[in-house]
DNA sequence: CAATTTTTTGACCGATTGGACAAACGTTAG
DNA sequence: CTAACGTTTGTCCAATCGGTCAAAAAATTG
């Protein structure tokens, strides 16, 4: 069975279906997976529309390969979250690696919303195998924590939820967030000011009760 | 001018677009308005596709109709925000609306979430504008707040980002909730966890150090 | 060099799509 | 009855789309 990397490939075959992925990720995000064309793809990849099929056979299958080394990358920062250090830094640096994903890597943010927001047609195993597992341990850790007085009692998965959707907005929802906060306000600045402002609401929200 | 309401309409008139909007409402939040057709919209409805162009004349016509009440709807609960009452209170009913919305119309949540990932093209004079001045508004009812040390003192836009991440979430990425919490966690209960664990985090997170 | 393999492209195809249109249908008023 | 008006539909069209194919061009190999 043929892998998703590079077995068997030729040097140019290598470039090239980077070059088609890192093109595919910029239209599939900014337009969905079907507001998008293989046309535009293959223009923006700088050739021709069977040249790019030469590649991938089909538009499915770029989307599937940029969806499975998406959900890596995107789980990165959860699976970093141990309980060797101390349970208010270990947070502190989850969201901070969060927010900066979200200000880093907005494209891939907003690939995987889209395919959230359409009903997961394309990664629900992934979804229910893979993040459930990955979750489930964590929530773990983080009850252990709980447990041991060392955060508020409250409930975990919603915590997860929590960092996750505050942090992604930054991506999925800028167009708002630039507009609501204007030209003056909505600079470079608002993800320090993004910064500031969930460190303190999830530090002080998760202190525990002494 | 024509206004997007009933001037000069029939009485089946009225209720057929109203049946139309309802049916695209459906499909284009299940979609988005690329993915959509008109003739899904018109099976939704229960009519031809010609019969349905009767009463929109244009795809987009129907996306903009429903964009526009979409609107009000979603800024009537930050619209509701004063400072007659108690902060905490205002700002936990604040919560406790939104997340009923989130509840009761995913949908509708679904289509705005849709629209702004995609980069607004069709809503950004509205952001700008109505959305805009809004939030100016209450981010000063909230730092008056603030100043008289009723609630902690921080960033308001990015506490009202913060609130609007966390309750859409539970509409917008409901399918990655449900998966992650998996069949038993993730019934019905799910909401009244939520809305708890928001509770804790929000009213926590902003009391302010005596 | 020639032979072979890989890469690129222009032309093409069938399916789907948004939308136009005229004819038919139904209802009501005179 | 007829005329007028609102409603519904079958048919059609041009554009777009995902994808094929054969043949040319380029690169690789012996």
């Amino acid at each position: 069975m043929e892998g998703s990397t590079s077995r068997g490939r030729t040097r140019i075959q290598k470039e090239k279906r980077e070059v088609i992925l890192e093109a595919a990720l910029e239209v599939f995000s900014a337009n969905g997976f079907r507001g998008s064309t293989i046309d535009q793809i293959a223009e923006a990849a700088g050739m021709s529309k069977p040249n790019l099929l030469y590649y991938f056979r089909r538009k499915e299958d770029i989307h599937e390969t940029l969806m499975h080394r998406l959900l890596d990358t995107w789980l990165a920062p959860l699976k970093e979250l141990d309980n060797i250090g101390d349970p208010m830094t270990e947070l502190r640096s989850y969201i901070r690696r969060k927010l900066e994903m979200a200000r880093d890597y907005p494209r891939e943010s907003r690939l995987f919303a889209n395919e959230i927001l359409q009903g997961a047609p394309r990664i629900m195993p992934m979804l229910e195998g893979e993040l459930k597992s990955l979750v489930d341990e964590k929530v773990e850790v983080i009850k252990g924590w709980m447990r041991s007085g060392k955060i508020a009692k409250t409930d975990p998965w919603h915590l997860i939820f929590a960092i996750w959707a505050t942090t992604q907005h930054y991506a999925d929802f800028d167009v708002q967030v630039r507009a609501v906060l204007g030209p003056d306000r909505g600079g470079d600045g608002r993800f320090e000011d993004a910064a500031r402002f969930l460190e303190q609401l999830f530090l002080e929200g998760l202190r525990p009760k002494s």
